[in-house]
DNA sequence: GATTTTTATATGTCTGACAATTGATTTTGA
DNA sequence: TCAAAATCAATTGTCAGACATATAAAAATC
């Protein structure tokens, strides 16, 4: 998969990625311990810093945890979705912020995305998925409402949508594409009248899913995906003016 | 976004937390220098390895890189898309071998996010892709591939489609779709018959695309799904007969 | 003026030490 | 004997100080 023929960078980069592969090709299974940090600094015949800068690195991608004490040391952590989540949405934010990704661009990938999960979730949402999506939909038409709080209202709406296909592989690739878009909705101001539109399209997104029609939800969110971009384009056309 | 308020863990996990959220906030913008080690550990009263440990996390999320020498330092680094695919693809990975997902579900979603890309696809694929395509179904119908080298041709087919799309945001959220499911791919023992199938079905795919046909290329993406499912239960199924 | 040498500054690595944590072991007391 | 308390041992967390190495800028040299 990548050129681990190459050593390269630092040691404790080197030392990092050659337990980075053992865990990944499954020579160390979860929750196996790792050598101690002396003992791991003998075999790579380095000192216990260098060692030490190693583990951090492997630690920052939750890869493993390490634990104090007499029967402490480094294990293989096993992964679980939030840290995934965690991840995913710090690296798609920074991507988007750094890439001068247009706002269409970013719109229209995680509204394609977000189509993709309309046939299972209308298939498969919960009662629970709807009231969520309900709730939210009724926190955002509070008036007084920041528009960041609006936004993150708007993410929780879309991740109901998102998890209601019941399928967690899904619903941790759309996590990074749903939020990482909050930071660029936030720069958004959402007038009462923007407002009202978004939140009667999740109306119509709701009531789609509750009546199991796929194809009406797709409409409906194509319809939100215009809706924001042309609200983004206002922004900063307004912005231009000045 | 997260808790930033309750301090938590080593000293270099809180440093290393607060110098990233100093970046995501734009604090600290692109290309930054840091100020040097010495500086931090003053700055934050730790020592030197200490803030060595933090740096180092970072440089393990891509967030920064080192520069030695009379101008060096630590920077800010411009994360670039192939960065954040590398690190998606190791997190998804193992975020599938470790969480006992069943290929039922990984193939799941894969192929619904993949048909979120057909449409826009079929409209913009250039020449370059569909000869890339073309290309991947010539090596995957040669005798005596192996089977990995199969699923790598299979990997590299499905992301012309996706690249086709042109939306680099969508490349790069359906790169661990795809790629994490390699791994599983692997498994499976492709006859020569399946082969041909899957050949086949590929060639629908790129005849659709080729020919703007949304619909037509999200059928056969629909039918691969179903065929690689009962591809991998046959191998489950005689694996547990033995 | 171009080239070489020096120098200053930064990261990379090492050594050795001590602090803090924590499970296991031993001791103590009823 | 058994339970509670004290001790121990192993391990990570942190520190101080040093030297090695890389690198760009400055100085010296031709």
């Amino acid at each position: 998969m990548k050129n681990s023929s190459t050593p390269q960078g630092d040691l404790s980069a080197q030392i990092a990625a050659s337990i980075r592969d053992a865990i990944i090709a499954g020579d160390l299974i979860v929750d196996a311990r790792l050598p101690s940090e002396a003992e791991l600094s003998e075999q790579f015949k380095v000192s216990r810093p260098t060692v030490r800068e190693a583990l951090k690195r492997l630690a920052a991608q939750a890869l493993i945890r390490t634990q104090r004490g007499a029967t402490g040391g480094a294990f293989v952590n096993h992964l679980k979705y939030p840290d995934a989540y965690d991840q995913q949405i710090t690296t798609s934010t920074l991507l988007l912020s750094m890439n001068e990704v247009s706002i269409a661009t970013a719109c229209e990938a995680r509204f394609a995305l977000e189509r993709a999960c309309t046939r299972l979730s209308a298939e498969r949402r919960s009662p629970d998925h709807l009231a969520t999506m309900r709730a939210e939909m009724f926190r955002q038409s509070q008036p007084g409402l920041s528009d960041e709080a609006f936004c993150a209202s708007d993410v929780a709406f879309h991740r109901a949508l998102v998890d209601g296909a019941q399928n967690p592989v899904m619903s941790y690739q759309l996590a990074g594409a749903v939020e990482a878009m909050q930071p660029l909705m936030n720069m958004i101001t959402f007038t009462a009248r923007s407002r009202e539109k978004i939140v009667a399209l999740h109306g119509q997104i709701a009531d789609a899913l509750e009546a199991q029609n796929a194809a009406n939800a797709d409409d409906a969110l194509t319809e939100l995906e215009a809706y924001t971009i042309s609200l983004a384009k206002d922004v900063l056309d307004a912005r231009a003016h000045r």
